[in-house]
DNA sequence: TCTATATGCATAATTCACTTATGTATTAAT
DNA sequence: ATTAATACATAAGTGAATTATGCATATAGA
């Protein structure tokens, strides 16, 4: 597990680009799938989770459709095409600024 | 300037290996070569910087010299043999959650 | 000359994204 | 039957940062 300092600022661009590499999802799923991608190094909590689903939902970056499993609901959520256009830029600006971490701390990256 | 965001958390990696990698420094010294550094892309407030270093200095892992420059007082920072045994594994804690965010973005990062 | 900018340190108040804790409820496994 | 997994949500607390303020010296330009 990584330091959870270093996650911080991360989650956002996480979920976006999720989201636009696997279409509609929902919550649940998506934690899942990021510990899937990071090999159970990024374990995303609830309780920051649902509060960062709903933030981007109200910026407008995310729509949702709740769908009935059975007696269990669930919560879709895709990228709106505001969302779409920015996933590209946060993930971009999250490349350059480790390049720049890069020369600062004096590492290879690869 | 990069998003403040993603500068959560690598704050002290950057004050530990910048002084290892440049020894002796006061902290208007290392907001400048950092500066330097990063292009000017990080730029490091005094609120936060002067805060970390003292955090250091208590946990033992910073050493400070008081000297007098005419008037003025500059406070040099040097790490500690603790501070030094402390700064490969910070960078590569750093590293490693990078490779880790390369693979949940599905980015190249060199 | 005076005035803005740079140098140099420090700390208090505030912000905000996160963790931790709690709550509710269904489903599957042992 | 009980635990673990699935699935959502929100409130309280934390802590590293930003912002604001304070003090003081040095330098450059108008």
């Amino acid at each position: 597990m990584h330091s959870p300092e270093l996650l911080k600022g991360t989650l956002q661009t996480i979920l976006l680009k999720v989201l636009k590499d696997h279409g509609k999802m929902y919550g649940y799923e998506i934690t899942q799938r990021v510990k899937e991608l990071s090999d159970g190094r990024i374990l995303l909590t609830e309780g920051a989770l649902y509060p960062s689903l709903h933030k981007l939902e109200a910026e407008g970056l995310l729509k949702t459709e709740t769908v009935m499993m059975g007696k269990r609901v669930r919560k879709y959520y895709t990228l709106t095409p505001v969302g779409k256009s920015l996933v590209k830029e946060r993930v971009s600006e999250f490349v350059d600024f480790i390049r720049t971490m890069g020369n600062v701390l004096q590492v290879e990256l690869n």
